[in-house]
Parts: structure tokens; C-alpha cells; sequence
DNA sequence: GCAAAAACATGATGAACATCATGTTTTGCC
DNA sequence: GGCAAAACATGATGTTCATCATGTTTTTGC
């Protein structure tokens, strides 16, 4: 593809790694991972890595963002996450030693380094400060991997939906005035695999919120107009 | 209480050790370990840990069996996973350095040991080897949290029940003939709160699988009759 | 700029499952 | 050993949500 053209920034230099669990990072360190990462631009809707292969490396997203899921055997996506500037991806099966157990797709195009896996290991086990920082952030994961299951196995989708939408005004709310439109191109579709549910669920649900001045629609873009409604339809005290 | 009493048993041969993430330390790490571990038996109901509090240690499971269970705003009950004897129990907590997010509650009683967050911590810092062991295991549970997700998500309750029999048959499966009986003490609200459903429906469906010839019920123990059948019911392979 | 393909939207229908009610069996406890 | 409590069981009923159908709007590729 014509499209993959190397770019050349340095991890000293990098504005996504001096946000990420690169941020304490030495000079020197950054310098070696420079020497051998590759950072290319993605489109919208190319593959990063897919579920049941071997991973080669370590991915740090620049720009863009990238949807992470799981294909089930009836062939339905589930959203684990959603991954934005700074993020790094596939630590997981790295640490873990294993197969990806899931694929990662880009949903809005940019830029994204890949660190070879013997570098990042090679960090990993040279800086034991940074080992720790890996390890906190995998058991956090883990964390709120927990509460999102309990979340999915004993909420309603309503619910998941309202509490979706406050969690993404939280993670993509535009800076300054308009901090209540979510900034972050997800199709219904994409919405209802992170839910767990059908996409007509998920559009009858919206419109409703809708009508009922929680959110309103423009475009493909969210805007939350109401967050006190939206937290008393995720239920969040209990009942 | 005066059922709990303390009983001595040196990491050094505690047969529950051996099986689990410490077989591989020196004799020189369990003897320090050893030397600051209490070790108590814990009757049915008595609880390890609860949600939200500040872990002060690690529990290492000897004998029994504890369900570790995270309870809704509704007041309901989800199980996130299942102990026995050789696991670890709050270690993720410990490595986060969060308040536990789960609560721990034995269903079989025991004897469980209990390790000092700072011997804990020390071991980490000073066996790198065994740093990387406890890492590539939170990074596998995460990689298992993910699968349970996904299958929460999109699965029947029907096939779950019969993905999670099949589960408990492959680890609680006794040994030789009887390997068919799953050997855990289970009720069916229990069996419900692993699943994501109510106490009625598993109930209803346990039956069911029995009509099909596909398990017996010998009062509470369930005994694995036709394991392809389960397999199908799951519907692993996908329709 | 236009055709084709996605994405969005809304309605009708039914299946899966929660909930409530009530009865029976088993278990734990003084 | 007997009583209370918990666990198990089964039926009736209603809600939530998936699925299918069909139509409209928006996006994308040449």
C-alpha cells in the first residue's frame, strides 16, 4: 500500500510517548527504543493485529485511535477497549507470553510507532522501576476488566448505554466550551459492541435520550446535555 | 471466635506451596516468608477480604475452597473467579497498589496462610524471576477476564451453564473413576452468580440437562454424564 | 457527481429470561 | 431429634431486548 510511509520522530521527542508510561523514562532509554521502532500512519479500518497471533512487538499510538475486541464464535465483535493517543498496545500477551486474544482495529486514522519485542523486553528487564510501572498498569487493567464484567452481567443496556456515554464524555470531551460533545467517531454499531447489545437497541436507546433532553445528536457526534440525567439512568447509586 | 487457631507449617513443605506460584523459590525465600505467615483455618462463610478495603497482605490458599465475588449496586452478587488450594488470593490489589475491588469468602473450609504485604513486596523486589512470574500471571487472568467478558456478553445463560460445568468438571473433576463428579460445594445461587443469572434459571436448566441425560444430580454434586453433549449445548464451535 | 454501499432509523414480533409466588426438601443448630 | 432457616423446585406472568423487515439518509469510491 502506498499509504504506509515511514515517519521519523524520536521517542525523546515523541508528544504521545511523554504521556504514556514512557513519560519517566531516561533519555538514553528513549534513544535505544528510537533506534529500532517503526512508526507508520493507519487509516480508519486497518488492522493492527489480529486475535491468535504471535506478537512481534510492542504498539504506541502517536495519533488516531484504535478499537480493541474479541470476535465471538458467532462471529459478533465485542469492545475491550478503546485506545487513544499515548496508549501502547499488545503488553498484554507480551507479559503474558501468549497469542493476542484479541485483534485491534483503527477507528480514526494516525500515526503509531511499533517497538520491536526484544527491545521492550529488553527495557523491561533492564529497568525494573519500569517492569513495576508495566505490572501496575496490567493488574489495573485487570481491575477494571472485574468491574466492567460485573457492569455488562447485571446491568441493563440502558443503563450500560448511559453509563458508556458518561465514560466517554469523561475519556474524549473536547477541550474548553465544548467539553460535553464526545470527540470520538464510533458508528452505532461500534457503540452497541462495547455495550454488548444490537445496533437498533442502541439507536432506539439514543433517540430516546434524546427526547428526553439527555443527549442531543449531531451527526455522527454525541453531545451530553445532561450528565445528572445520564448518571441517574446509569443508575449509579443503586435503586 | 475460637475456631480460628493458628497452626505452623513452614512454607518449606506446606503442600500447598509446592503447587503454586512459589514452587519454584529457594528454600532461603520460604524460610523468610515462613517466618512472618500466619496460618489459619477458616470456616464456610468466613470472609478473607472486603471490597474497598486496603489489602495488608497475601492470602495462600492451602486447603479449602473461596469464591472472590464483587457485589452490584443492586445488591447482587457476580463471581469473578473461584480458589483452591495452591492459589493466591489479593496479590492483584497488592501490584495496583489499590483498595482490594473484590471481596473473598470461603465456601470450603480450610487452612490459609497469610503474608505480610511487605514480605510480599520484598520478595518482588529482590527475586526478579519471581517478579516476572507473578506479572505473566496477572497479564494471563486478564487474558481469561477478557474471555469471561465476551462470553457474559454474548452467550445464552443456557450455554454458559454448560461451558461453566464443563469448566468445573475440568478443574474440580475428582480423581480417577469419579472424575466425572465435580467436587465443589456449589449452591445454585452460587452456580447463578457465576454465571450472571438468576438462582431460578439455573435451577430450571439443571434439570433440563438432566432430562437430556447430560448430567445426574446426586443432591448437591453434579456428575458430568455426557460431556459432548455439554460441549454442544455450549456451543463452542459456533452455529 | 453519481452509483453503490454503509450507516441510520423505525416498526412488528417473539424468545429468553427475571421476577414473584408458593410449595417441598435439605441442612444446620440448640 | 426436632425446629427454623436455608436451599431447592416449579408455575405463572411480564419485561427486556434480539431479530427480521423495510425504508431513509449518509458516506465512499471511481
Amino acid at each position: 500500500m502506498s499509504t504506509k510511509k515511514s515517519i521519523k520522530i524520536s521517542c525523546t521527542v515523541c508528544p504521545g510517548c511523554s504521556h504514556s508510561l514512557f513519560s519517566d523514562l531516561s533519555k538514553d532509554n528513549l534513544e535505544v527504543l528510537s533506534q529500532h521502532k517503526t512508526c507508520i500512519r493507519y487509516k480508519k479500518g486497518q488492522t493492527l493485529f489480529y486475535e491468535g497471533t504471535r506478537p512481534m512487538g510492542l504498539f504506541c499510538i502517536n495519533t488516531g485511535k484504535v478499537k480493541v475486541y474479541k470476535i465471538s464464535s458467532e462471529g459478533k465483535e465485542q469492545i475491550l477497549k478503546l485506545a487513544k493517543p499515548g496508549d501502547f498496545l499488545g503488553y498484554r500477551a507480551l507479559i503474558s507470553e501468549e497469542f493476542y486474544n484479541s485483534s485491534a482495529t483503527v477507528i480514526e486514522e494516525g500515526a503509531i510507532c511499533y517497538i520491536p519485542k526484544t527491545d521492550f523486553l529488553n527495557l523491561l528487564n533492564s529497568n525494573p522501576q519500569f517492569f513495576r510501572r508495566m505490572a501496575k498498569q496490567v493488574a489495573h487493567e485487570l481491575g477494571t476488566m472485574e468491574q466492567k464484567l460485573v457492569t455488562i452481567a447485571q446491568k441493563s443496556v440502558r443503563e450500560r448505554l448511559a453509563a458508556t456515554l458518561l465514560m466517554l464524555k469523561e475519556t474524549y470531551g473536547m477541550e474548553g466550551d465544548e467539553s460535553d460533545l464526545i470527540d470520538i467517531a464510533l458508528s452505532r454499531e461500534d457503540l452497541a459492541n462495547i455495550i454488548g447489545t444490537a445496533t437498533e437497541t442502541v439507536i432506539r436507546l439514543l433517540s430516546d435520550f434524546k427526547n428526553q433532553q439527555l443527549i442531543s445528536l449531531q451527526g455522527k457526534k454525541i453531545k451530553v446535555l445532561d450528565s445528572r440525567g445520564l448518571v441517574r439512568e446509569a443508575d449509579f447509586y443503586g435503586r
